[in-house]
DNA sequence: CGCAACATATGTTTTTTGCATATACTGTCG
DNA sequence: CGACAGTATATGCAAAAAACATATGTTGCG
């Protein structure tokens, strides 16, 4: 069947599906992400407002170097935050356009954001000290 | 059936499976790493000198910030990197012990681990203008 | 009406990481 | 000498994380 409309597309732009993948003879593609980072992202975007998942998914690029995040998988991870007590979720007939459910950050919500900064920052340190040793001897 | 000698056990102090985990009522433990970091980690090393896997496993820490590797995993991720061409190996039966096989970084893994440095680089400032922006408004 | 955009969701596979187990050699202490 | 700790490499399998594919319903507009 053919879909004129797919939501996944938005999510493909010369991606590939690893982490290090070979483009050439003897040519690499390396991206260096951390492990759910779209996790702290949704957190640090609620924390300004409440936001609905299609709006997550246009805002997220701005805190994720412009990469897309996998549209199915936000809306799980929103799920997972909301049964942890993280966020909490009402749907909002009020508004224009078909049912959406908008996302709210809990107190708890705000106590792990600030977990998640502390670690990123741990994390910094570690691939500071990194490149500093690769930078040293070239 | 009992192991006195067991090498996963010096993988284990306090760590939990996840990237996130409960610890309490509404407290979390969370850890932030970049994906895959023990390649590039593992590549710094070999560009220092030749090494051996049981040494990767000793002088690892030093990179991940502690974090000591799994055994198991070392030893398929060289394997591999040697299928890539960016890691050579020789075993090396005239060092004392048990056969040891050791490695050497080649032309194209030089130039991996500078990609790799590069990307690292991009995922600094991804992180620190998340925190910057984490940090703003409190 | 037909179609594009909006919105949420589930199913499945691949990649990455964690954990358990297997095997073998070497040095040493009782 | 022999049990045992330490060194060294490896495989099998499970769980977590990420990517990819598909499904479904609403709304607004030409």
């Amino acid at each position: 069947m053919f879909f004129a409309y797919t939501v996944g597309m938005h999510a493909r732009h010369a991606r590939g599906t690893r982490c290090r993948r070979r483009v050439g003879a003897g040519r690499w593609a390396v991206r260096a992400r951390v492990e759910r980072f779209v996790e702290p992202a949704i957190l640090l975007l609620l924390r300004e407002r409440t936001l609905h998942g299609y709006e997550l998914i246009d805002l997220l690029p701005e805190l994720t170097g412009g990469e897309r995040i996998d549209v199915g998988n936000l809306y799980r991870t929103l799920r997972a935050l909301e049964d942890d007590g993280i966020v909490t979720s009402e749907w909002s007939a009020s508004l224009p356009g078909p049912a959406k459910r908008t996302y709210e950050l809990t107190g708890e919500g705000r106590r792990l954001l600030d977990l998640w900064a502390e670690a990123l920052r741990e994390s910094q340190s570690i691939v500071a000290s990194f490149l500093k040793r690769h930078d040293e001897r070239r």
